[in-house]
DNA sequence: AATAATTCCTACTGAACTTGTAGAAAATAA
DNA sequence: TTATTTTCTACAAGTTCAGTAGGAATTATT
């Protein structure tokens, strides 16, 4: 019941991209030596965030990510949902009443119901440019792989 | 980002036992009949709920268990929390700030704590008492594992 | 006393998921 | 042409999940 680092990751890839929007393409190298996560692992998040639509890339040299939206356009629920999937605590919820036996009457479905829409309550609501701290990268939380 | 089958079945021992709260003590066998799931792990399940304090046993011949508290006193959070741990999205929002690098700024931790405090305010205001249906046993939902 | 039913405890296992490494092809600026 | 960069695919060690398996301890029943 945890969001992975994929997840983690790529939440503070974006806010790192948010910080740098409108300026020059940013490399994965960079944004890798930035925020200490190993640079092979953040390309592939990278590059679901960019098959998202949420990022867009520019090959070849001096190429690089941006943002494809304003940090106000984009919510955490997107960046979530694109490299955890849903995030919905079982099948039943998301898929409907036909992966369950009996739809009205299951009595766990109603629980994970309320959980599924608390948390994309919370994470639909909260954008990109809620996360950006003031002062700029340096205040940011390291949020590395557990050991 | 899911609840694993350990909660979701730990719910439907529950809700089981629940439905046969004051009668004589109810086997492994015949939940897992009922349920139709191997009763060799749900011992395992139901161990655990068990030293949580939410069930108690009865050894020996025609022995068996039952709800160590009335279902309204028993709420889907101290299911959940037994079985599955702590429902945080993230190291940092269960462990504190030392876990993390630098606790106030971190963009990611307020996000994890808001769904944390979202998922335990529903889980926490929902008693075993509400998961009972009305009519029965036969009303209940499947909820067996993913293939 | 013997037996059958039951909880209790521990170890093992195959499959999937997580968290990366690694290498090479394609695109592009200099 | 070369160096830089994205893009794609395969592999791998470690961990978690979802059970299986077997036997010891306890107790009601006969």
């Amino acid at each position: 019941m945890m969001i992975s680092t994929k997840g983690r990751y790529a939440l503070r890839i974006m806010v790192d991209l948010a910080l740098h929007d409108g300026e020059e393409p940013v490399s994965v190298r960079e944004i890798a030596q930035r925020q200490d996560i190993s640079g092979k692992y953040m390309e592939q998040i990278i590059s679901v965030l960019t098959r998202a639509g949420l990022l867009r890339s520019v090959r070849g040299a001096q190429g690089g990510y941006h943002l494809a939206h304003s940090p106000q356009e984009i919510t955490v629920g997107m960046i979530l949902r694109a490299t955890e999937g849903d995030l919905a605590p079982a099948e039943c919820v998301v898929q409907g009443a036909e992966s369950c036996g009996r739809s009205g009457g299951c009595p766990s479905r109603t629980v994970f119901t309320k959980v599924y829409n608390a948390i994309n309550g919370v994470i639909d609501s909260m954008t990109l440019l809620e996360l950006m701290p003031e002062g700029g990268m340096e205040a940011m939380c390291g949020q590395t792989a557990q050991p």
